[in-house]
DNA sequence: TTGCCTTTGAAGGTT
DNA sequence: AACCTTCAAAGGCAA
């Protein structure tokens, strides 16, 4: 976690979500649904920095302090004396807030059912409840689904007005992150399979994650992925809705994800196999057998009902290759899961 | 201390 | 147009 997610996480805790994780229903009552976009981006809560807002010194949600200390000034700079150095532009870059991008639907949803996830699961990885928040994401009905893309427009609406200038671009850079490695071929990605598979029945480096507590079952990760045994409540809903957008994950299905930490991956999967195989047992067959292979099955882009795509304004009005219905696709688990990008 | 993991969606860049 | 890359949140974990 790098400097400015820790601090955004204290300061959002400070700012009133206090038990970040001890307490589920706080969550929700300091974000609830319907004021998540106000919490973020309230006027109160503007940035002192933009124009024509009130100030109040409450720093913006959206916006992060500089990473570098703040030094104070020597007294010969004054503002006022605009013979600026380079190293005294480069300073004032660098003290400019950050201003981060507004949350999208998914991550709206994200923080606001992650402390009940975490109250359910006794999870507390991120990457495992993640996991569970994106199958129940693929879960809500179009309905619900539609008013956290409502509010996540409302956000960039917002966003765009407090700063009209900043672009999504501003931010990149900012997190520090592992170089990609360039794309494998299939044929590569198949050999990975296999040699995850091979890791997965090998090693497990990191301690396991309980993800089904017997007490208390939640989804499992696993599920998310293997969802084709564990499909949506209502399937037709995953299917119309835009949310789901009927496309299936590219991403998931690039093998990088095999490439970075297989043995964690590894790790996951054997998680996600002991749950899928007594979900197997459950799920009298059928459908799993059913579906095409994993890598060789075409994205059914195309075959989004245009009506679907085009019906309720609040949901996104564009589709992209990789936005998917990971319900669909699944199998490996983990070993096919989205890449680090 | 810092980056990765993991998810979906948005946005901007590249092919 | 299609694809690719990055970042948004979160907290445990590894280096």
């Amino acid at each position: 976690m790098n400097a400015s997610m820790s601090r955004q996480k204290a300061t959002v805790c400070s700012a009133g979500r206090q038990a970040c994780s001890l307490n589920p229903g706080v969550v929700i009552r300091f974000f609830p649904v319907h004021s998540l976009v106000s919490s973020r981006f309230s006027p109160h809560m503007v940035a002192p920095a933009h124009p024509g807002l009130p100030t109040s010194g409450i720093p913006h949600p959206a916006i992060v302090s500089p990473i570098v200390k703040q030094e104070p000034a020597p007294p010969s700079l004054s503002p006022a004396v605009s013979a600026k150095s380079p190293v005294t532009v480069k300073k004032e870059e660098e003290k400019k807030p950050h201003v981060k991008k507004p949350l999208n639907a998914f991550m709206l949803y994200m923080k606001e059912m992650r402390a009940k996830v975490v109250a359910e699961c006794t999870l507390k990885e991120s990457a495992a409840i993640n996991q569970i928040l994106g199958r129940k994401w693929h879960n809500l009905s179009r309905e619900e689904q539609a008013k956290y893309y409502e509010l996540a427009r409302k956000e960039r609406q917002l966003h765009s007005q407090l700063y009209p200038t900043w672009s999504a671009r501003d931010n990149y850079g900012k997190k520090k992150k592992r170089k990609r490695e360039k794309q494998l071929s299939q044929t590569q990605s198949q050999q990975q399979v296999q040699e995850a598979e091979g890791a997965l029945a090998s090693k497990s480096k990191k301690p396991c994650v309980q993800y089904l507590p017997p007490e208390k079952p939640c989804d499992s990760p696993a599920s998310s992925h293997g969802s084709m045994l564990d499909s949506p409540a209502t399937p037709s809903a995953a299917l119309a809705s835009p949310a789901a957008p009927a496309a299936t994950h590219s991403e998931q299905a690039q093998p990088l994800s095999l490439t970075t930490k297989p043995e964690t991956r590894a790790h996951l999967a054997l998680h996600s196999a002991a749950f899928l195989s007594s979900k197997a047992a459950a799920s009298s067959s059928g459908q799993m057998g059913s579906q095409p292979p994993l890598l060789s099955r075409p994205l059914p882009l195309g075959s989004m009902p245009t009506a679907l795509l085009a019906s309720p304004p609040s949901f996104p009005a564009t589709l992209h290759a990789h936005q998917s219905l990971p319900v669909l696709q699944a199998q490996p688990l983990s070993l096919v899961t989205k890449s680090a990008h």
